[in-house]
DNA sequence: TTAGGTGCAAATTGTTTGCATCGCC
DNA sequence: GGCGATGCAAACAATTTGCACCTAA
């Protein structure tokens, strides 16, 4: 992973001490699938003042700059995640909000097929599975470290 | 199709104007897709007055009773379209709005496999495909009738 | 008659914008 | 020094809610 300054600067954006802040939130593993709201929580936390506008606009930014993906998982708001290499879907468990991604290539061969049927070029797609753990004690609902993976649903 | 008076009684809703208004908004094959805000203008242009609180507080009982289902498309709100027997998923052409429906079998089963080597149980999911026309001339930007059927994003 | 439904306006929530100030290059 | 970036507060858009009034059963 580029340091944060060197990716910034690739992607047009000066380098500012915010920006560095944010997306060092955005690199943290337990922050892979977090909200607007999530991420300036996250700033306040480790004490960096930064201004919720600020983070709505820089996260606006980092998606025309494709360094992060915007994701619009059910509830309303949304969701920012690493941009990956390969496209990944994502599987949500309604009981414990762990969120699982997944790549799956018949899937993605249907998709394009199907798009041909009807005479469209595909530009991009959304897939989310909603499930809930069928054993409870693999469930990380009382997982500790599960409120980092949680997603506001 | 039952008549809206009966499908409202055996979802436990009393029988009142405002709902079998709406509900013959939504039987409109015009109206398949449609938000909140367009139940309201179209019934507005039908001359019906009908608050836009209850026109949500309705679509949120239809939806609770499984008449209709919710989609979260690209663009923020809440798109509404009756309840079909089986499920389906939807190619949204990000050109002229216009929404496909399909159903894909091999999709579905692949998701139920995938659901389950997570071990959860697959409660719902989202598959939307989004695209472009290849060609202008079978685009329906330039129809009459696209506009109702377009989706506002 | 009465529990439930409606309309209006005000409150919420998520997000964007105007503007004066501030900080990289 | 200048132009872009930031913070704050105000503006917005979609949706929900409180409350007095109305209406179907």
């Amino acid at each position: 992973m580029p340091s944060s300054d060197v990716q910034l600067k690739k992607a047009g954006l000066k380098v500012t001490s915010p920006r560095i802040k944010i997306l060092d939130v955005l690199k943290h593993p337990n922050n892979q699938h977090v909200s607007a709201e999530d991420v300036y929580r996250l700033l306040m936390e480790l004490g960096d003042e930064v201004g919720l506008a600020t983070v709505y606009r820089v996260l606006n930014q980092f998606e025309d700059a494709g360094i992060i993906t915007r994701h619009h998982f059910e509830g309303g708001r949304s969701v920012f995640e690493l941009t990956t290499k390969d496209h990944h879907d994502h599987l949500v468990c309604l009981t414990c909000g762990r969120v699982i991604e997944f790549e799956d290539p018949i899937i993605e061969q249907q998709q394009l097929k199907i798009a041909n049927e009807h005479n469209l070029k595909l530009t991009n797609h959304s897939l989310y599975l909603y499930g809930e753990c069928k054993e409870p004690e693999t469930c990380e609902y009382n997982s500790e470290s599960a409120d980092h993976h949680r997603v506001g649903i």
